[in-house]
DNA sequence: ACTGCGATGATATACGAATGTCAACATAAT
DNA sequence: ATTATGTTGACATTCGTATATCATCGCAGT
């Protein structure tokens, strides 16, 4: 483990360079008002004992940490990570670092990750859904910086709102399966607890459905667990296709289980969207490719992550004070063959 | 926004208690040294003004932050997220936060990444692979706490290691090909630059194949770019299969390619195992549940990431000074029906 | 010789909490 | 009454860096 010695301080470089304390300093913060000469002797002592500045000690003079707070609801699902990466590669390029909480869909964790990261000073916080307890908005809301709430749209957003309108997505996506003919429509989605767009995404089904006039079997709305998995929709699928009135189209409200269902299909020999069609949510990399390619909404998960970012690093820049505080990045229903 | 003050101190929480400084401290830091009832004033206090203590401060003077921090190549590739996931799950319930940075699999990206976690005092470190720069050794070596490189296996570890034998992994798998009975095994790997697992894998191929007396056909050791694709595994396949004498075998060193290559014979109506047989490496949650369910390498990417968070706290327990210096989490080979 | 400026240094203070020493007081045990 | 113990407070220092003020010193322009 190479030096036990303690982590090297300023002071250490000003002694090893031969130079006063604050002019070592100021080569580091303000390289213009040293002398070239006297900059690279101050720059050759750090590369000699091996010196990182400690930016925790500089948080606590300036009162910014250069690090922002993101909360997810779970990592191993494509949409958040490709969401968080989204995040990061802006984050990269503006030199700050991303403090990650997972919540696992719980306000409790989502509000102490919420805690920790004003603890620590961050420079903004960006939380995933509308969905947060009581004592996480009050922290939120005394805290200084900007606040970014993602992956859906509503009015009453803290600060910004980056997302896409869940409930009209929805509606649009039933609307077209309606138009194209058919008539019994089973809507498989997610829980609604902690989970705004489970909510809308509902509404949004319910809404174009009775707005045509169609009326919805109980039988064939049905909720599958979080967090999502093949084989739930798989069971699901098989479950609806075994029973005396089966559906003709399954509208999945997320797109893991549509895959799962897909492939169930595919094994039982049921075919789609002869028989069944199916429709998901979500549009992951392996829809466009399946055989029959998949009808689903398209999430752009990188691009809210990218864009929410870009609102935090405008907004620390001091641009669009009051701009930029609801960003919608849209969505696209993707017609393909699978219904 | 609320309040536009600025954040509360602990001596706001002493003002507004009308208890001094140091006690309010001990009320957090030693509850059992203060009675009940002045804890209880604190606490109101403290629930009063919405103090959130200041972590950044908290480090400065104890030298330790309760951060951790993890460098990832990409979060959008699902065995990282699982990784990430993982090390994020065992963080949580210790009370530690995580430090993410997303390295492109570039080691100045790397470096970077590290360099400032060591700066903010991070409880340790977590990287993937054993590929880094001079100067990333360099300030590991004077890093103090633990680090962890995971994903592979090495006999030069820095500190402590958490993966499984990538080369072995590789060569089990060429060896079952092999006794299979194919005749001619193509292999489709990664790009070694800055991917220690790529190479071993590599290794692994070539030496079973040796050991097996047999010669490798050049125009069938093919690399696809990272970040890998369907796309690029689908071209891949295709142009293998309108070659003159196409292989009978491909062992794709990557799970992603697999897939897209397997979806792109079932379109095309190539059969899998009959014409051609393919081998992944990776075992997505999608590989068991294709028509014909995918012949694989098993990585447990979360597991990775749960050892590796494991070996860091027990570390910074105390527990373990020597012991776990190198995790063997295995990999299984999934026989399946693909080949 | 004058001012003005650029580069460097000396010294002090601030950031928010942790922590060590010592004092003040109340209550309990002797 | 004396000593011991428990609770609270006052004060000072520390962590590593930023920053403000003022002092030097050398050198160019007048």
């Amino acid at each position: 483990m190479g030096n036990s010695n303690r982590t090297k301080t300023l002071k250490d470089v000003s002694r090893a360079s031969g130079l006063s304390l604050i002019t070592v300093s100021r080569a580091l913060r303000l390289p213009e008002t040293v002398q070239a000469e006297t900059r690279a002797r101050v720059y050759r002592a750090i590369e000699e004992i091996g010196y990182v500045p400690n930016l925790t000690a500089r948080s606590l003079v300036s009162s910014r940490s250069n690090m922002i707070g993101v909360v997810v609801p779970i990592l191993s699902s494509s949409l958040f990570a490709d969401f968080a990466q989204g995040v990061a590669a802006v984050l990269q390029r503006e030199k700050l670092q991303m403090l990650l909480g997972v919540s696992e869909r719980s306000v409790e964790l989502e509000t102490e990750a919420v805690r920790t990261f004003v603890g620590r000073q961050a420079d903004a916080i960006i939380v995933t859904g509308f969905t947060h307890s009581e004592s996480c908005r009050t922290v939120l809301s005394d805290f200084g910086g900007p606040i970014v709430e993602t992956w859906n749209l509503r009015d009453d957003a803290i600060d910004i709102a980056v997302g896409y309108d869940n409930v009209k997505a929805s509606s649009d996506m039933t609307r077209y399966l309606i138009e194209k003919g058919y008539r019994e429509i089973a809507l498989v989605g997610g829980q609604f607890g902690n989970n705004d767009q489970a909510v809308d995404r509902y509404n949004g089904f319910m809404a174009a459905m009775s707005e045509a006039g169609r009326s919805v079997r109980p039988d064939l709305v049905i909720s599958v667990p979080t967090p999502t998995t093949m084989e739930s929709g798989r069971d699901v699928m098989l479950d609806l296709m075994a029973r005396r009135n089966p559906p003709d189209a399954v509208f999945f409200h997320a797109e893991i289980p549509a895959h799962g269902a897909y492939l169930a299909c595919l094994s039982q020999g049921i075919s789609i969207p002869e028989t069944v069609a199916i429709a998901g949510f979500g549009d992951l990399k392996l829809s466009p490719l399946l055989p029959v390619p998949m009808t689903t909404v398209k999430i752009k998960s990188e691009e809210i992550g990218r864009r929410a970012a870009e609102c935090v690093v405008a907004r620390l820049r001091g641009e669009d004070e009051e701009a930029g505080r609801m960003v919608d990045v849209g969505y696209e229903i993707m017609i393909r063959e699978s219904a």
